[in-house]
DNA sequence: ACATATTGTGCGTTATTAGTAAATGGAGAA
DNA sequence: TTCTCCATTTACTAATAACGCACAATATGT
């Protein structure tokens, strides 16, 4: 598995560069990078011609617009039915509403909206990332793997439930509340291996139990500081999950 | 202003891939590009590894979530301001609702929504550019700098109206018609320079009239096929313009 | 004016990459 | 089976890029 620098440089200074808001200088691309500024020229005329970074008027270099172009292609028939889902779920929960994406051992957030009127501030933004083991998504995202004998009392118990909720796992003081996109639970005692298994995706020989979107491990939930009512907040979430099921056929 | 090839390379296999709703094998990659399929799988590999692309269960190269946190620090707090604002124009006018950014001599949509009982599909996703010397976008970012001698006909009547419309110029049957995210207009008849000119920002004696978000040139608005009612629409549209404008201050 | 960063370029020498060929193994078709 | 197509890895030479340096051309500050 061999790698390339220069193309690994360049998305290193894209990434650099997008967590600038206000913009890098040449000089302090090539700092970071540790490399020469001649190399963080050469870098950065790439990658404008590509336009995912532009020039600033005062020479700053500035994450660009095809970043947006990139973005929408990415789950955009799940994305544009989630849109307006995560906005009434928002508002019904009074919470920060998100959609997740499971990729690889980790978790992304793909979609998020904040009610009109947030209580407290939770910076939830799209394309925040954490460890698929931690977290009312994750835990959402791990439900939808059949039952297995290694499976955490939390996990149990989300399953049970038919969704999870963590306090305090990704940041201090924040209650996460979060459904798997998938039909029904796997209620299944023990072990049972699926019937078969293509492509990743379990098939289940019962489809009503635990059918999910075909090749997306996905969860949809909520996030708040403290004062989240969960009961209304669960029943919401879980009203909205099937709303956003039905709209994706 | 030299490039580098394997960057250049490599994002261009991002685009590729990106483009690709099922994914791409690394063979079609190669043959795309023209080179060695050992090449391609160079770049794969260091695109992979910064989660750009993703290989699906059955090997296929997959746009990765990554290219979602970079969309995510393009202007975070315009369009988490637009977003709601948009849902509510496009419910209002039933038509799909957008939020333009000018970068260069193109125009790029950056937020759409679109109303929840399209009349008729209008396809206008987030990331989706066009130059700007054509449709209603642009010719909104257009009356955001002042007026000169050599403004088209339409520009004028534009900078009269408030508000840009136009019909057919991006697509056949498709009529649009957006707002310039300022305050008030340059109503100044002939060449009237601006009394000085910041990082390509015009500055005005007077700040009532044709003061602009620092450092975007934006606008909002509307497409439809045909049967859009553009009375309302032009009420709406500068309504929301206006709402989007006190949010962000 | 003067000193001083900072930007942007050009040029040689070394390190990395491209390009090509070739080998292995798996999936599917004739 | 045999054949083809594809994925994947390895190995070796031209081509390309990195790197360090030198040098204008601009800002920027005193």
């Amino acid at each position: 598995m061999s790698t390339l620098q220069t193309l690994s440089r360049g998305l290193t200074v894209l990434e650099l560069v997008s967590r600038s808001p206000d913009g890098l200088a040449i000089a302090e691309i090539a700092r970071q990078l540790g490399v020469h500024r001649a190399i963080a020229y050469r870098l950065v005329t790439t990658l404008e011609e590509h336009m995912l970074v532009a020039r600033g008027d005062d020479g700053r270099i500035l994450i660009g617009s095809g970043v947006v172009a990139l973005a929408g292609r990415y789950q955009p028939q799940l994305r544009m039915a989630a849109q307006p889902v995560l906005v009434s779920l928002a508002e019904a929960s009074g919470a920060t509403a998100f959609l997740c994406v499971a990729q690889g051992d980790e978790c992304v957030a793909v979609e998020v909206a904040e009610p009109e009127q947030p209580m407290l501030k939770v910076s939830y933004r799209a394309g925040t990332r954490h460890p698929i083991s931690r977290g009312a998504a994750g835990l959402a995202i791990a439900m939808q793997r059949p039952p297995q004998s290694s499976d955490s009392a939390a996990l149990t118990a989300a399953r049970n439930q038919g969704y999870a909720l963590t306090r305090g796992q990704l940041q201090e003081g924040a209650i996460g509340l979060a459904a798997p996109l998938m039909h029904g639970n796997h209620q299944l005692a023990g072990d049972t291996p699926p019937s078969s298994q293509m492509h990743g995706i379990y098939m289940y020989a019962n489809p009503t139990h635990g059918a999910q979107i075909p090749g997306v491990r996905a969860c949809i939930g909520v996030v708040a500081m403290q004062a989240l009512d969960t009961e209304t907040a669960a029943t919401e979430v879980l009203r909205h999950r099937d709303r956003l099921l039905s709209a994706i056929g």
